[in-house]
DNA sequence: CGGCATTTTGAGCCCTCTCAACGAGTGTGG
DNA sequence: CCACACTCGTTGAGAGGGCTCAAAATGCCG
């Protein structure tokens, strides 16, 4: 328990000034030392909603206390999910949405070359599936990035409770909206952008991000390797990881394997092209 | 009157067989005979959403007849929009979803150095607008390619009736969710295709489309102009156009100037390495 | 320490872009 | 009726960004 309670502390200690509550991000935990973990992560999982940090980023955000009790009962959650483990595949019937309480989560399909596509990264308070309420049947592997908790809700009371609570309906519309919302700015991203651009964006985007989780917008560690990094944007991984060095020899970077820093976010968003009102 | 009625029937004659009702779709009206045009137009507008064709694709689908009438009442139906007319503009508040009747949409973002970027394109039955559900204020402008007719619903509404009509709320989920599924697959296309098959792949897609409205799924009017459909595919206009000649020499496709016509819907397919179940 | 996965670096090539010119179609005004 | 301007689509030649192939370097875990 004292190696836990030391990651805890030192992911505290990267907290913006502001975060009382803590969220464990990216918090890889020694695998050999299961008790300890499980006991950690047990505690973590039966936190309720109310009490869960990330509830302003998740379903629950808008809902009275009461609404939220409601909520509450209905999510199920699960043991804690091991790297590279999937918590549904593609083909899966949907029954549930999942929402990333810790770690981080990859999803993507293979095609019929058996290539690997990424679709997206889900950091916690995310939610996950929402692209097969359609069809009833997930397009999607989704597959933990690292040891990573997860709330499942049931998908049938999502529907039944959003009837009953008009602000969940309203609060489901508007999460549903936003993935289109952000979904088109990717494309833009995808189908426009140079590969420089491409990095910067993803940077910012991830960046903003762990703003919003209360963590440091400005030195991160990336849960992905480079392939899905490249994959997800549509480049080679070989290009990904020269934008990278030469985005740390202008110096807007320090790169360090996974653990990034960004050194002159100004520079890095005239890079990418973006618009900076957002770090 | 004589010349729309010909439009009519001719493009009556280009529907598959068990079409019964007529969908008029990428018909050009001669603009100078503005009179004849409204009425016509006027009488397609203030048709109900149970007569309306479209209502299968559209909103109303699955309601009991009795519920489609709630929902018909708050629909507006507006005076035909001209070619080049925008239906709302980039920063404009959302109020309402529109649902295409006739004609053709597209919708599009300016950024900052005045350069277009094509979001998508809208076709008779698709709702457009979604994404701007959770901020409230559209992040695009939609414009008419042609002069098209456009059911207005307001957005205020629909939610309230999605509270009320389980449904409708079950229907507009699935819209939503819809919606991002095919962002995603379009994602896929933008960043790991090549020109060849990201033209054949919108082909494909367009020619499904126009099947599902009963329309020929191998001749069809593209009614976008080649510098839009290279935009949206993130292309040069030069390389749509070059792509389209290759697949013409290919005995692929027939292209004359915006009619298009599939020769060989199963090589097409091959060419963009697709599943060619749905043609 | 050794084996394996991941990341980095280098060299050469190809797809697609850019630039440029031309042809076709359309609307306008003389 | 024709000349002109303008938009749109096509075609050609050259250049460049990112990919592929290859190999070394680094990190990770047993």
């Amino acid at each position: 328990m004292l190696i836990l309670q030391f990651l805890f502390n030192w992911h505290h200690m990267r907290l913006e000034s502001r975060a009382k509550t803590a969220i464990v991000l990216g918090n890889k935990i020694n695998e050999s030392n299961l008790d300890g973990e499980y006991q950690f992560m047990k505690n973590q999982f039966t936190v309720s909603c109310q009490a869960c940090s990330l509830s302003e980023l998740c379903i629950p955000n808008s809902l009275s206390t009461s609404e939220m009790d409601i909520v509450d009962a209905t999510i199920k959650r699960a043991e804690p999910i091991q790297k590279n483990k999937s918590i549904f595949e593609d083909g899966d019937k949907f029954l549930s949405l999942y929402a990333v309480r810790s770690g981080a989560i990859k999803s993507f399909s293979i095609d019929e070359k058996g290539e690997e596509h990424v679709i997206g990264f889900y950091l916690p308070g995310e939610l996950i599936g929402l692209d097969a309420i359609d069809t009833g049947i997930h397009n999607h592997t989704a597959k933990a990035l690292e040891t990573s908790s997860i709330c499942e809700i049931p998908y049938e009371q999502v529907e039944y409770l959003s009837g009953k609570i008009s602000k969940l309906q309203k609060h489901m519309f508007r999460l549903l909206s936003r993935e289109i919302h952000e979904d088109q700015e990717l494309q833009l991203l995808l189908s426009k952008k140079t590969a420089d651009e491409k990095i910067g964006a993803f940077l910012i985007n991830l960046s903003a991000r762990y703003k919003q989780r209360q963590l440091s917008p400005t030195s991160f560690r990336l849960p992905m390797p480079r392939t899905d990094i490249a994959n997800y944007l549509g480049l080679a991984v070989e290009t990904v990881s020269r934008v990278l060095t030469r985005l740390q020899d202008q110096l807007i970077l320090s790169v360090d394997g996974k653990e990034v820093e960004i050194l002159d976010a100004q520079k890095l968003c005239q890079v990418s092209h973006m618009d900076c009102s957002n770090i």
